[in-house]
DNA sequence: ACCTATGTTGATAC
DNA sequence: GGTATCAACATAGG
């Protein structure tokens, strides 16, 4: 599930219930989810800290500790943050704390991540504060479609399939418009869009909860206008849009 | 059973 | 260098 707004959720959750808990124990056994790094070296590096903050940029994480190591931590496509949970077979990654409880990267999948001290330079301005000018100016830059560059996260960071397909509609925009010819109104509702399509999502509980979202399975109609929503794949993944709103 | 789909991202090939 | 495709992983559904 997780896109921006689900790992904002995750990322309160680390601030409510991790920080300040000293770490004893560290699983790291999982070398994919923990690539680069050998078995060991995870533990190394955080046994005995403390972690100190937690943030996000786009979909990535990254926790402080009081001696200094990074702990970087991504979703993937179906992780989730298990907090004081009993333990599962599904943890991919894990800390015990002096006070006996645990955190838990919880993934079916094995396409989330633990690091030490991420690399984020690759990454563009997170997509719930990057400015208006600068969303313009960075979209326009590519020459795919548009929704490409949405979800290319060095563009902007955080946005994924289903926040791409709910921000283009909000702002009534073809995913197949190329980028570089972007007229300023029309970046300028995409901006908008974004915006209030994240923070929406943030507060309704994810990105599940948009309306374009909630509508695609089930009637495959437009929830505004009714008509009918055409499907394809566009940047490599399925995209849904309504077929009067958003004309190319 | 087999094929497709899935919230992501990175490596690879043009 | 930008852009597109495929693979990585595992499960669910038609």
């Amino acid at each position: 599930m997780p896109e921006l707004p689900e790992v904002e959720a995750a990322r309160l959750e680390l601030e409510a219930g991790a920080l300040g808990r000293r770490i004893t124990s560290v699983d790291d056994h999982d070398t994919f989810v923990c690539r680069p790094h050998a078995p060991g070296e995870l533990a190394d590096a955080l046994t005995g800290t403390t972690l100190t903050s937690a943030h996000r940029r786009g979909k990535s994480m990254w926790v402080d500790t009081d001696r200094g190591p990074v702990l970087g931590l991504h979703l993937g496509m179906a992780g989730r943050i298990a907090i004081d949970e009993e333990p599962d077979h599904w943890d991919r990654f894990a800390v015990g704390f002096a006070d006996g409880g645990r955190m838990a990267l919880r993934d079916k999948r094995r396409l989330s991540r633990a690091i030490l001290d991420p690399d984020l330079s690759s990454l563009g301005p997170d997509a719930a504060e990057v400015s208006r000018g600068e969303f313009a100016q960075r979209v326009r830059r590519g020459r795919g479609p548009l929704k490409a560059r949405l979800l290319d996260q060095s563009v902007v960071a955080g946005v994924g399939n289903l926040l791409a397909d709910e921000t283009l509609w909000r702002a009534r925009l073809s995913p197949l418009l190329p980028a570089s010819e972007l007229r300023d109104d029309q970046a300028h509702a995409l901006w908008r869009a974004l915006r209030a399509a994240t923070r929406d999502a943030i507060r309704m509980g994810g990105v599940h909860t948009g309306r374009l979202i909630v509508d695609r399975r089930h009637n495959r109609t437009c929830p505004r206008c009714g008509a009918e929503l055409l499907r394809a794949t566009v940047g490599g993944r399925t995209t849904f849009w309504c077929s009067r709103e958003q004309a190319a």
